[in-house]
RNA sequence: GCCCCAGUAGCUCAGGGGAUAGAGCACUGGCCUCCGGAGCCGGGAGCGCAGGUUCGAUUCCUGCCUGGGGCACCA
């Protein structure tokens, strides 16, 4: 149990014996960290339910507390807040603890669920750009997240390779290579082992499709026609969708590792394929949910409340193709099969409104029992200065590949000026440089809030000084010095002692505060609690180790105390930076 | 028109119903006989507007203003 968790139900008691509600014993970080370590402000709430004043309230409860010799001091301020301060050696009992356990002192999650992330979600037949960077860390990192935090989990691309875009991408190359067989209706023979196109083609030949069809009706019907060709099995479409599905996972595959992003789940819409006629029929069928409008196949998911008209959930189009929305419901259906008991949507907000519709769908369909959590977990855009979406000072989108470069260019050139560094080998360098390059990256767009736009702004990735990336590996990495130069002298860590040192104290009590920190980073689905946590955790470090010179320690009990507390403390980094996708290198 | 998200320091952003709203950048003053200076210590300024709930509101609710996004055969 976490120290809080302790201390919370110590005072819980107390108010039980005042009379007062449990929950009125929640104790928390003080707010005022000169007055005390933590407080509890139960009376204040409770004291008008209980008929009394605050004050008076919060002495009955500290009379009733027991086993006092934890607590350095008890005081009643203001109108009734409880100031808390603990000994030295019950945090010191706390930090030996949490060094001795192999989870750094987390418990264990009731109910542990079965989680699925959907995340990255690219449409095959992209590159990917700095817009697809929000999608991938942050999805990584709930999934990391969910996963330390003790729940079974599991990360799924889910592309986009089953809609309009592969009909699109279809009638685009039929358009450039009309002699290809794969667009003969009536050839019968073997098609090409090769791709007729690279990525690099579908990433050009795309836009400029979407647009024409934006513009021409026809050419849009055309591409519809090929999407219904296509999934109604037509053998030519099919043999190049797996053209275009082939290179475009096996790119995907390199950016996404490079980037530190591992999918368990590489499935797509069209996994789902063969489930959604028979889960479209079953809706019109058995539920009599769905029925037909305008020719298209629809289910009604407005409800008396809704203050504005909801529109339905379309599962085909009126020439019976099937929709984001079909494969969407049937995925789900799928996950559920499975076991998942909580799927979170890593998708940008835009989508708001289709995921809101699907939900619904899925309740009313009974594809999701009520104990099912399913969450749109969206995350705003990455926007230029002016506020728009951003693009690059040419105009075109910035390739993730090219901006990774940018920062581990940066990275390097840091890295040649540094005097520590000189004499690295050079391939020790490159992969310092990457290593920091993507922790500025990472840390930079993970530190916002999730929900919110921001400014995209390079100078914040490519530098490495004050709240950044780098700054906590730069902490991880004078502690690995640190271990590595008291090995050396054959120092070995013993026990944590009592501290004695203001920054020695208030490392111990920042770190004893990641039990809550993972809690909440998991309750709001949200890594930037972890950034500003780690951010803290290095902080304390640095100002600890300018106050406290381990390796010249003379009192060598102490020595060996310290030795045990920057281990911690790496051990802790360690799992907040692994938890944001952020590896920390030997040196740098 | 309706719905969703957001408005906090010069800039970029945190902030969990509690006391005196925090960081980084930028500007600026200190700290290297000492474990790595990508560091440490110090210096100013701010919750869009109006109501409501509450002992207490930056936080919850309502309305307005501003910005971004969305509103069935795209994803």
């Amino acid at each position: 149990m976490s120290l809080l968790k302790d201390l919370s139900q110590r005072f819980g008691e107390a108010f039980v014996a005042a009379g007062v509600d449990r929950s009125a014993g929640l104790v928390v970080p003080s707010q005022r960290p000169e007055l005390a370590q933590y407080q509890c402000n139960g009376a204040l709430g409770a004291a008008k339910r209980a008929g009394r004043s605050p004050r008076d309230l919060a002495q009955t409860v500290l009379d009733a507390l027991t086993d006092r010799e934890i607590y350095a001091s008890l005081d009643i301020a203001g109108p009734g807040f409880i100031n808390i301060v603990v000994t030295d050696d019950y945090l010191a009992a706390r930090a030996r603890a949490m060094e001795e356990g192999d989870r750094c002192g987390l418990d264990v999650p009731d109910p542990k669920r079965k989680v699925l992330v959907d995340y990255g979600g690219p449409n095959m037949s992209k590159s990917m750009h700095v817009g697809h960077l929000r999608a991938s860390i942050i999805g990584e990192s709930l999934k990391r997240l969910f996963r330390v935090a003790g729940h079974d989990v599991a990360g799924d691309i889910h592309m986009g390779d089953w809609g309009m875009p592969v009909g699109q991408l279809i009638i685009e190359l039929e358009r450039h290579q009309p002699d290809l067989p794969y667009f003969d209706a009536d050839y019968a023979g073997p098609y090409p082992e090769d791709s007729p196109v690279t990525l690099d083609d579908l990433s050009e030949m795309y836009p400029v499709v979407v647009e024409r069809c934006q513009n021409e009706p026809e050419e849009a019907e055309r591409a519809r026609q090929a999407t219904f060709d296509l999934q109604n099995g037509r053998r030519g479409y099919l043999a190049l969708w797996r053209h275009y599905h082939d290179v475009s996972v096996a790119e995907q595959k390199a950016d996404f590792e490079d980037l530190g992003v591992e999918f368990d789940l590489w499935r797509g819409e069209s996994t789902v394929h063969d489930r959604l006629a028979p889960l479209v029929d079953r809706l019109m069928n058995d539920d009599g949910l769905a029925f037909e409008s305008d020719g298209a196949v629809v289910v009604q998911v407005g409800r008396e409340d809704d203050k504005t008209e909801m529109p339905p959930l379309l599962l085909t189009r009126s020439d019976g193709s099937y929709l984001y929305s079909t494969t969407d419901l049937a995925t789900l259906d799928q996950r559920i099969e499975e076991g998942y008991d909580l799927v979170l949507y890593v998708v940008d907000a835009r989508q708001g409104l289709h995921f809101e519709q699907v939900f619904r769908a899925a309740r009313l369909a009974g594809i999701a029992p009520d104990s099912v959590g399913l969450e749109h977990t969206m995350f705003g855009t990455v926007n230029s200065p002016d506020g728009t979406p951003f693009k690059t000072r040419e105009g075109g989108v910035l390739r993730l590949a090219d901006l990774m470069k940018i920062v581990t260019d940066a990275a390097r050139a840091r890295l040649d000026e540094a005097e520590i560094a000189q004499d690295y080998p050079d391939d020790e360098r490159d992969r310092i440089a990457r290593q920091v390059g993507l922790g500025a990256l990472k840390f930079g767009d993970l530190s916002n809030h999730r929900t919110s736009n921001y400014i995209f702004d390079l100078d914040r990735f490519t530098s490495f000084e004050g709240k950044t990336g780098p700054y906590l590996q730069y902490g991880a990495v004078r502690i690995k010095s640190i271990l590595r130069r008291a090995r050396e002298a054959g120092l070995t860590p013993g026990p944590i002692v009592a501290p004695t040192v203001d920054q020695e104290r208030g490392l111990i009590l920042r770190l004893l505060l990641l039990p809550e920190t993972i809690e909440r980073a998991v309750d709001v689905r949200a890594p930037n609690v972890l950034t500003e946590y780690a951010y803290e955790v290095a902080t304390d470090f640095n100002r600890f180790y300018e106050a406290c010179h381990i390796l010249r320690e003379e009192d060598s009990i102490r020595q060996a105390s310290w030795l045990s507390l920057v281990d911690l403390t790496l051990r802790v980094l360690t799992l907040l930076l692994d938890t944001l996708g952020i590896e920390v290198p030997e040196r740098m």
